[in-house]
DNA sequence: AGACATGTGTCTTATAGAAGATATGATAAC
DNA sequence: GTTATCATATCTTCTATAAGACACATGTCT
């Protein structure tokens, strides 16, 4: 009956969780823990509540709420009857994880898939800028990756993208060109690496000569410059994408509360 | 015991909320409404949450837990200790409520508050595109505004305004610029018109002769167009504005999960 | 100033039934 | 015998209630 847990002698585990913090959130960071050592893959289901709430020595209740904010987090999914599921973004349905440009006239998907082309792709060494937002050493080794994406045939954004050598070691331009789902299904299930957010900073900018030429438009369109940096967990970064976006066909959408 | 709704003689009262959906959403209809009314104002304290629970006959929890949601919405605050509120943006501390510009070095308001110029405000017509933004029919009176603002002695954005002119029946030029605080506190205090979401759609663009002129810069420079739709309680549009952000000095902050 | 009471939201536990998904076994139809 | 259908059991998450301890804020009394 007693709700008193830092007395009580069978107080639950708390393994390596900040103490003095509610319990439903040290179970929360418990279960983090768990995700991120694998213990738990995408797309499995994790243990229902009930035995999470054996394992951990508290209740069905508190599990929950600790669950509901992880699945706020998109890190988990709820399925009523069936259990919780590790998040995943390696399935078709979910094509891109977090472009929000959209066209101005029907879906992205209406015209079928994009068609990816990549330009460039190779292994050099990091430049102050990416070596700051990765928070490498300058001069660590990094993919460097160039593509275009096209929607129904017209060359709509240009991509620049940077990854850390060390956790995509064996990334190859094979490999990419090779893969036609999502590129961040690719990093889930070839190298366990799972994006948890991302942040962006937009831009307007004009293209250079070689941009332009690229997406085959008029140097004297203005782009939407993105900058995306995507963390994985722990808010550690773990890529590095400069996009150029076409925006008098397309715009970028943006919902806010 | 029971936690049958249905067949309970002394079931919650329903009001005019959807049957058949869960107790704590009937409840988060009923606190809505409420807020639409009026019958807390902003700022205010709304009743305790065993009074709603009384009021309503529900348990506290079912309450707890529509109020969590509101809160998650961003529609009141809690505050240990203290109570309920009605979320407010008439708060000088929140100078900018959808605002997502940053300066690249520094603070939003590291250099004093913004300078706004109004160049223009005039009642008028509505055209096409912004009747049907605003859900008007062609024709109707709306307020146009068109104004800069500067940071820094900067003049970084040039935004036009319109808002319909029912609801706004009496808003003026002096009023406007007559008022120091944030726009949308204006229409809470003067109009009881809170702001609860809005929509942007971005893109690059490169500004008319005029535009160009009026923000002091060379006209070959792309600036960030960023149209906002916003919406009061049930999904009503009460403001469209198109914005032209400066992006060469700032960049427009986005967050994804 | 300090102690205390009171009212607020917060956290945890416990219980119980509803609702969705799935497996199993009985029964009926072929 | 095999297959199809239905009922049941048993998982899961979801919803709702109740009760108590706790934390925070703000008084009032000493």
């Amino acid at each position: 009956m007693s709700t008193d847990t830092s007395l009580a002698p069978s107080a639950p585990v708390a393994g390596i969780a900040p103490a003095f913090s509610p319990l439903y959130q040290q179970i929360k960071a418990l279960v983090l823990q768990s995700l991120q050592s694998g213990e738990w893959k995408p797309g499995e289901p994790i243990p229902s509540e009930f035995e999470l709430a054996a394992r951990y020595k508290v209740s069905q209740g508190t599990v929950r709420k600790a669950i509901d904010e992880l699945a706020q987090d998109n890190l988990l999914i709820r399925r009523q009857g069936k259990g919780t599921f590790v998040a995943t973004h390696a399935e078709q349905q979910v094509q891109y994880r977090f472009l929000k440009l959209k066209p101005d006239h029907g879906d992205l998907n209406s015209q079928g898939p994009a068609e990816r082309l990549i330009i460039d792709c190779k292994r050099t060494r990091a430049n102050n800028d990416v070596a700051k937002a990765l928070r490498l050493r300058g001069g660590d080794a990094v993919l460097q990756l160039r593509r275009v994406l096209s929607f129904g045939g017209v060359p709509t954004i240009l991509e620049d993208i940077w990854l850390p050598g060390g956790p995509f070691k064996g990334l190859t331009a094979e490999r990419l060109s090779a893969d036609q789902g999502p590129m961040y299904a690719l990093f889930e299930t070839e190298f366990g690496i799972r994006m948890v957010r991302a942040q962006e900073r937009l831009r307007a900018v004009n293209p250079s000569h070689e941009e332009a030429k690229l997406l085959q438009i008029e140097q004297n369109l203005p782009l939407l410059s993105v900058e995306r940096l995507a963390f994985t967990y722990q808010d550690t970064p773990m890529e590095w994408r400069r996009g150029l976006y076409r925006t008098d066909t397309h715009y970028y959408d943006n919902e806010l509360n």
